[in-house]
DNA sequence: TCGCCACTGTTAATGCGTTGACAATCTGTC
DNA sequence: GACAGATTGTCAACGCATTAACAGTGGCGA
């Protein structure tokens, strides 16, 4: 129903947040919850809960509030996939293991295939239950699994290299964790982006200045 | 000289960037860059870059452009302290593991000083040259060795109780993994938030919506 | 059954970041 | 020494996200 305006971005990074509370809520035996109460949690405004559920088409009932439990399904079937999306990790040291970890733990949404590495004394190591492998297998490998979503743990001159591979491949999603800016040779690709170094100096900044 | 608009937090977020853009044109010993230039790496307008740095003061010549090394080095005064900062991990455990090393091998700005973990089988390990110690010894710890920064890779509830007890001890900034959100209890400390299970989520629903 | 209250859906107003436009300034050349 | 070309500093215009306002609707009590 109602008015369903594309989402725009910054709703579509509130929607894990709301997901996240929601969930919350229903453990608590929560059964209905207003907009208002939703903006405080989330620290926002009843009116921008509202409207951002209104991009989707308005899961709430009008003078009674949204049902919890409702709620967070719908949100739940726009975030996660029916089947958890198969997925590789390129690059398996520090960093790569931690997300691997981070990834295997979660559950939803994402099944972690294999990983993938360029160091000769890592490949035949097992990471979150998967075997690590030489580079030269990611074809065969992703052509036989049908992966979908690579997460990028290698630096920036590494992942432009086998961000061409894996594009060549028919993977068109990826959780970024290198400086290599996808969007920039291949705008169509969907990019999550997590720059940790940034972060970091960001926080520098703020200490410096505050 | 000139304007001196208070940085907002976008422009705040983009520093990081340029810093990095600049620190690789000056290893190709590029001298000079002008706003459109700079533009181009970054994604964005020349307008945008002239305003960002305008906020500063503007560190640009008329006519000319800017001077890479010059400009370089007026960021990192910005964004980096003269010393590094005395930081502490909270949670020693994977993710922990993973951006203590981040910390660490990122050199500026940050100095780790100790780390802390509940689990007895973690205490009187070393991580990154550290020691791990029992949540125990914090007060003491902070105390004499002048933490100012924490890194925190607990999980919400344990973030929650921590974050009391660091901020009594004196810290007034945070490069906070969990979930718990610090600006709700404390609206003045600095925060530096990276929610990795949103941002898988985020990817998520945007494989599942294109 | 009517009317009041609570709360959503939706449209309008506000505010802020981005983009565009232009004046000011510097270098190099004829 | 004046002029052309290039490029910044700055102010104004625009657009999008957030916030506010209000109409629409369901529940509940008299």
């Amino acid at each position: 129903m109602t008015s369903q305006n594309k989402p725009s971005l910054p709703v579509i990074k509130r929607l894990p947040r709301y997901y996240r509370y929601l969930g919350e809520m229903e453990k608590e035996g929560i059964v209905k919850v207003s907009s208002s109460e939703l903006a405080q949690v989330m620290g926002t405004t009843a009116s921008q809960v509202r409207q951002d559920f209104n991009c989707f088409g308005g899961f709430g009932q009008q003078g009674i509030g949204y049902n919890v439990k409702l709620l967070r399904e719908e949100l739940g079937k726009l975030i996660f996939a029916r089947q958890p999306i198969p997925t590789i990790l390129i690059g398996a040291g520090n960093l790569g293991h931690a997300m691997a970890n981070y990834l295997v733990e979660d559950k939803r949404g994402f099944e972690l295939q294999g990983a993938f590495d360029v160091k000769p004394e890592m490949i035949g190591l097992t990471l979150c239950g998967v075997l690590i492998r030489d580079m030269g297998e990611l074809g065969a490998f992703c052509a036989e699994h049908n992966s979908r979503v690579a997460v990028i743990c290698v630096p920036r001159d590494s992942a432009k290299k086998v961000a061409r591979q894996l594009i060549d491949l028919g993977i068109r999603a990826f959780w970024n964790f290198s400086h290599y800016d996808f969007s920039i040779d291949y705008p169509d690709v969907v990019v999550e982006n997590v720059h940790l170094s940034d972060s970091l100096s960001t926080l520098s900044y703020e200490v410096n200045n505050n």
